[in-house]
DNA sequence: TATTGTTATACTCTATAACTATA
DNA sequence: TATAGTTATAGAGTATAACAATA
């Protein structure tokens, strides 16, 4: 509540801060704080949660990858994703058959309503963000995004 | 289990993204994860959590400020702050006292001890940040911060 | 009447262990 | 013997409601 509706009312309770500030963990939580949210309200529009709109993504994208591999892709329990995949399949938004040449494997499958509901949402995902990353220059965003990237995978290149 | 030890071990699962990884909100989710764990284990060795670090470290800032400004800076609910100062000044790492003109509030102040451990768990942290984003040079790593401080505060000036 | 600190509780997200069926 | 999917459960982290003391 406080965190949604009052964030721009409340005092905005100004502080020193000299360490905690400079800590790219703490930054990157807060940044997260504050868009997340904003996705999240946009998601649950849809009947969606982050998790359930990650994997519909991604398995739109990968048509035929399997559960375990979805959860390495997402960082994430197998055994958190059953729920989810269950919920997504008796939407119709993804079919699954099991695998011929391997008979423990389901292969997953968006339908076209589910990679239609994936395309629309994102990009109400997207406007809502833009909503509170508006504030930053398409340099600043394309720049973020990159870095961003670059410490998820690890890659040791530079930018520019 | 996964994600500290096998991160590096397992298949790294290519697959393809056209949408998730363009959206901030995810990049910045994936990024935190990354980090977060580090953070975490360092902060284990001081029996701190992150939040009871972030608690210590403002309060350390601010010498006086209030259970309920300091529940609204870190963006949390006061209920959950209770269990947190208690250990914290249990430990001798905070101390409470009434305001006088205010009974009903206590300030809050950083111990030497509580300072201290705050100064040097900093540094272990920074370290272990350092060996994820070690990869950004000086100038990504200040540019990273500050974006990420002007999506957290909402400022709309420009960097550079 | 409103606010501070507090307690108890519920809810969500994630992690762990064990099972089955297949390999 | 190992792996994929599943189930059940435990544990964090966070949110909500209500209370006593104080303003």
């Amino acid at each position: 509540m406080a965190q949604l509706d009052d964030q721009f009312q409340d005092d905005p309770v100004q502080v020193e801060d000299t360490v905690l500030g400079t800590l790219i963990g703490y930054r990157l939580k807060r940044a997260y704080m504050q868009i997340q949210p904003q996705a999240q309200r946009v998601l649950a529009g849809e009947n969606l949660r982050v998790v359930s709109f990650s994997c519909l993504s991604i398995i739109a994208d990968n048509p035929g990858i399997v559960q375990s591999e979805l959860a390495a892709v997402l960082q994430m329990e197998r055994s958190n994703l059953v729920v989810i995949i269950d919920e997504l399949e008796q939407r119709g938004l993804i079919g699954r058959e099991r695998v011929p040449t391997d008979r423990r494997r389901y292969a997953l499958t968006a339908t076209l309503r589910g990679r239609r509901l994936r395309d629309s949402v994102a990009e109400k995902v997207r406007q809502a963000e833009d909503a509170v990353i508006g504030r930053l220059n398409p340099q600043d965003r394309a720049h973020l995004l990159a870095v961003l990237e670059r410490l998820d995978a690890g890659a040791p290149q530079t930018t520019t």
